[in-house]
DNA sequence: TTGATATGCAACCAAAGGTTGCAGGAGGAG
DNA sequence: CTCCTCCTGCAACCTTTGGTTGCATATCAA
């Protein structure tokens, strides 16, 4: 692991993630099984045309399917798709972390370095 | 764990790290250690401008701290506050999971109830 | 048929990510 | 000290995006 790395993460997954409402529909359809706008804008704080707007957003993304049920347009989560984001937002997670635990080494070693002046032995990037 | 939940997290930290600008800024001040506005943009696609602005809204998340040094100012990473924002991360990650278990559950408790619709044991949210 | 409800589309608004342009402060060479 | 360079900060402006209101259309039920 040399490059810059961490960010090979599809933006479009994030982007639709990033938002709290569309994080809020996943939940809420998470734990309802299914929802259409006007059900899924009853229990959040915009209106049905906004929900509408994210359910299109998370349909591009793929992380939800909606299919046409008489008048009313269910949709639900695609498990195998959120299972990825899941698994990509945890990538981008260990990858900060090693870095911070990296540092955490570098400078634990500044440290033995300055009383010790001999082999330094560099532990750079 | 019975309320919607797994939406404790600061909206302002998602916000922070959910734009891809500023998720590869934070890369970059990790992997380099600390960076300035001019340098960072010299290694985005973007003005010097947006990174400005990009550093303030990190500042203002907590994730980053800038000190005049001279004519420059550099920034760096806040380590305790971007591990936080990785545990929050990993929080909904789990959250998601958590839920994408118990559907798997439920849908193997339908078939088994399919085949022997006796003691239909509800596993219900 | 009529009424209620769910969707879809369009116009319009405000905030956010970007850009260009410009004024000003700090260092270094003369 | 002066001039030139480089980095920062501010302002105006553009475009995208999350949100709203308003209206037309389709479906279900009485």
């Amino acid at each position: 692991m040399n490059a810059p790395a961490a960010e090979q993460v599809d933006d479009d997954l994030w982007s639709a993630i990033g938002d709290p409402t569309r994080r809020r529909m996943l939940d809420l359809l998470l734990s309802e099984g299914e929802g259409t706008a006007t059900t899924l804008s009853r229990r959040l704080p915009v209106t049905r045309q906004a929900v509408a707007k994210h359910l299109v957003v998370l349909d591009r993304a793929g992380l939800v399917r909606g299919r046409p049920a008489g008048r009313e347009k269910r949709y639900q989560v695609d498990d195998a798709q959120l299972a990825r984001a899941v698994a990509q937002l945890s990538s981008v997670g260990a990858a900060w972390d090693a870095r911070l635990q990296r540092i955490k080494r570098i400078a634990e070693t500044v440290q033995r370095t300055r009383r010790d002046p001999k082999h330094t032995q560099d532990q750079q990037d």
